[in-house]
DNA sequence: GATGAATGAGGTTTCATTCAT
DNA sequence: CATGAATGAAACCTCATTCAT
């Protein structure tokens, strides 16, 4: 048919390669079962892309960014380190359900296997996250609002592996299954009810 | 050469394929590549599974199996709740190190698109642990010793994300590196001093 | 930008065509290297030309254009058979340096798989150089300016050989290697004394 | 099917991509043509050669390596350096006519843009008749046999040259076309006439 | 029962050609 | 009339699986 792509076609590309990496792995994904989805031919992914690669890697800076945001209006959210968990988790659960790709294809880049493991990816992923939560941490810990005999990197870390678990909880199928097994066949619609507890437990992780 | 497989070999085989799938992931990893490097023939490997997807099967059920075993003297151990967790964050630091190959396995098989994906994998492998930690800490809190205002199903999936973060950051690449950026390059080498900091802050979650 | 080609354009495809063909024979050539190297849109390529064949031939026209004038210049020169090789010989090195791509690509033609095999392009090509060479061997034989012994047509045949070889020698890679490996590494510069080592040769061989 | 090749097969890759190289360059040659033709499948092909460009070099090796046999027996013939024309000369209009295919591949490496101009090619290739010829026409014109005043290395060429367009003559279409032209429409087959003539003409060369 | 060469479908990528703008 | 993105056939190569030995 020879006609431009029009902006729906050009951004299902991206959407829909997203999903496919996200739900299929980097190796099991097609760049023909990409193409057919999206209803373009193969060679037009080419144009727009130097290879398999290289679209899995445009999808992840996506999907990063998009994340990103989130924890942006978090951390301009002011207030204290519980104060900020409580808009990080909802944020987590409204987003993981909106946006389920996003965490999957997040998932794939922490397997073995996947192309951005060669790089220096969780520098750049993790880094800004690691800093603003120690420091959150740390200048609560010696305002005495939380506890003083804690290193405050170890408890960044240990928060964020909750939220990270969080995330893939209402987002990942093998995750979502665990988190009903563990919390009730009806959990994934009792966001309220994780939230509160989820935060008894950070409260009190932090507070000693 | 048509001597039957030592035991050596058929052991072989299973090792050396959940080290390819562990590292590789499923749709990475060649069979003629584990025949390879088992030393045995491509023809045996399909004399003893029925396919690819049979014998990574076949490797998980093995890593799990083995994974449970830990569990299992955790679980015998007896004590209190914060006993057993410092026997269950004392075994995974060395069975990560030890065995990181099963670690990461398992964290191959909670990836979307791995064929272990396709069946109720996750009820086999959580079930237990969840109502092992589920009873403890719902037992722990009817005794008072731990805080009554929470939901031990909610409590248990808490502990358990913490325990497999713990397991996935001492073994998998990608957790590996971000647990150096939380923690300092050299957390690796710090077993007592995170598992002080993890028995701090389970401690106090539990406590309130 | 919809603006008419330019002369220098036009010509521009011509002349990049023709390298790339030269260097790369027609397989290896892509109409889209050519377009962004002459600086034109792949359509206008096949605005002027009918397809990729199309283009190559034309090419090859240019090419054989070309090189037939230098053939007129020698042939109107006039004079003796050993003073028209002369003159070949000096337009051979001369050309052959200034306008390699030209060599190389009438080489092309020559290989089977190149689309000019499928006419009578030899015919077009060889029959005026022929009847030339013959016409000139003949009519001094019969002068007995050189020896009458021969077969005109034949003798045409060996000296076409020579100076065919003699142009791959200064324009083609592996003829260039060849020529070096028999005369040494420097013998493309020594145009002076190839020209007179070859006149021997032919002059003995015209004379017996 | 599975069987296991016949030595027919295995032959029959080689000698079909030679075929099919020499008849369309590399570029221009699919190894999937090539494995319908010899009856096989595209695997095997992989399974006994790294790539396309394996095969092609492997085609040409083994062309190289029958070419040098014939010249071998007229290398060891002795004799004058005209008794080793005329051997040569017979010897190349036979083997240009039962194995065309060799000379045709031959041809094609002497193109720009076939793998084969990657590396030193015409050093293997050349060197050895370079120093043959050149040697020959050395000590023949130190006894006095053929004319002194010549440079030896540059009439070896001018003899190659000769000997490598007779080749090409019998061997590929352009040049059959083109012999046809200069010599008549039935020269292929007066092998004895151009035998006779060529040995005059480098004769007279030879003895000035 | 083990072997591993053979198969061939399927994946990635290229590129000649078309045609809407 | 030029443009160059889109098309899709076709190329190279891999690898799960089979089966003759």
């Amino acid at each position: 048919m020879l006609k431009p792509l029009t902006k729906e076609q050009t951004d299902s590309i991206l959407r829909i390669a997203a999903e496919e990496f996200a739900d299929k792995g980097f190796s099991g994904t097609a760049i023909g079962s990409i193409a057919g989805k999206a209803g373009v031919s193969v060679g037009v992914i080419y144009k727009y892309y130097a290879g398999k690669e290289d679209l899995f890697n445009a999808c992840v800076a996506k999907s990063l960014g998009t994340m990103e945001e989130v924890l942006n209006t978090a951390k301009t959210s002011g207030g204290s380190m519980l104060e900020m968990a409580d808009v990080l988790i909802t944020e987590a659960q409204r987003f993981a359900k909106e946006n389920p790709e996003y965490i999957r294809l997040y998932h794939q880049i922490t397997v073995s296997g996947s192309p951005a493991g060669k790089t220096q990816t969780a520098e750049l992923i993790e880094s800004e996250t690691a800093r603003l939560y120690e420091g959150f941490i740390k200048s609560a810990s010696e305002k005495g609002a939380i506890r003083r005999d804690i290193d405050p990197a170890a408890f960044a870390f240990f928060f964020d592996n909750l939220m990270m678990m969080l995330h893939f909880s209402y987002a990942c199928d093998y995750y979502k299954d665990r988190f009903r097994i563990y919390c009730g066949d009806d959990v994934l619609d009792k966001d309220a009810f994780i939230k509160e507890q989820l935060m008894k437990f950070i409260g009190g992780a932090l507070n000693g």
